[in-house]
DNA sequence: TTTATACTTGACAAGAATAGTAGGGTATGG
DNA sequence: CCATACCCTACTATTCTTGTCAAGTATAAA
């Protein structure tokens, strides 16, 4: 019952890219570098949000991402099922038709009330939290050392 | 992000033994037959659950396993706990020291708080559902499909 | 006492998923 | 034209999952 590097190595890069919304594009070496993630594992994650509209390219030197969406529009429930695949704790209630696996019991199956709550649980809370919130947080924590180090 | 199946068996199989708490023992082989799970990797599982003091059992014929405490003292995080290891969904928030692993980031990590919140979450509804509430869902439905089929 | 039943324990192994690497290709600003 | 940086596919090492197998121990019943 583990979210994968995939999803919080690709959040992280994630909230880097919302600090620096309008700064244009931020290469993957410079996130890669401050996140200590190997580059061409980063390649693949924000490719991947990419292709599935989260994220804008620029090719060439100067180049890297760019949020396709202002931060308040992603949210980490987003990332994470792009990334994961999905924030179903069991094959059995996931909603993606895709990865739904064949569970005979469906219809007996005393669990699959747990599993379904579960599954609403961890989709309210993810879904609750978008890139503005965590990007102001980490503002907030900038700051904050700032006014201890005078 | 899925539970692996230690922990859907091992549910079926306790909610099984709740149902029949006040039958005496109950064999592996008879829940490993009804929920159509390997003999052998479901006694690994009960043993588990038995050295965490969740089960007793009794050798011999006519032997079996029994709830070491009344079902409505079993939570399902009891036994995802017991079986999944920890119910946290990322090794940097879990409180259990022997998985905790290095993660550097946790004082400035800005993805930290959201993982506390997901956690919290988890427990919460893991916690909120016990063996007699299953069973008793179980028992209504077994009553439902008798009143249907008159 | 013998025997069949059923739990106990530890080792092993196939398969899948994870966490990357490697190496080429393509677009573009300078 | 060339250095930069994204684009894409394939491959690999490691770990985790999901079991299987074999040998042993305890006990109720015949
Ligand atoms: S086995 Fe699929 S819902 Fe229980
Ligand atoms: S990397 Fe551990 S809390 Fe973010």
């Amino acid at each position: 019952m583990k979210l994968s590097t995939k999803s919080t190595y690709g959040l992280r890069a994630m909230v880097n890219l919302a600090l620096k919304y309008d700064e244009g594009a931020i290469s993957i070496s410079d996130i890669a570098k401050k996140e200590d993630i190997s580059v061409s594992y980063l390649e693949q994650l924000l490719n991947r949000l990419r292709h599935k509209g989260m994220l804008e390219s620029v090719r060439g030197p100067n180049g890297g991402y760019v949020l396709a969406k202002r931060p308040k529009k992603i949210t980490v429930g987003d990332i994470v099922r792009v990334l994961e695949g999905d924030t179903a704790p069991v094959y059995c209630v996931t909603n993606q038709a895709r990865l739904k696996r064949s569970c005979r019991r469906s219809t007996t199956c005393v669990a699959k009330g747990v599993w379904e709550k579960l599954a609403d649980a961890i989709d309210r809370v993810l879904d609750s939290v978008n890139l503005e919130d965590l990007a102001r947080q980490a503002g907030d924590e900038v700051g904050h050392e700032k006014d201890i180090s005078r």
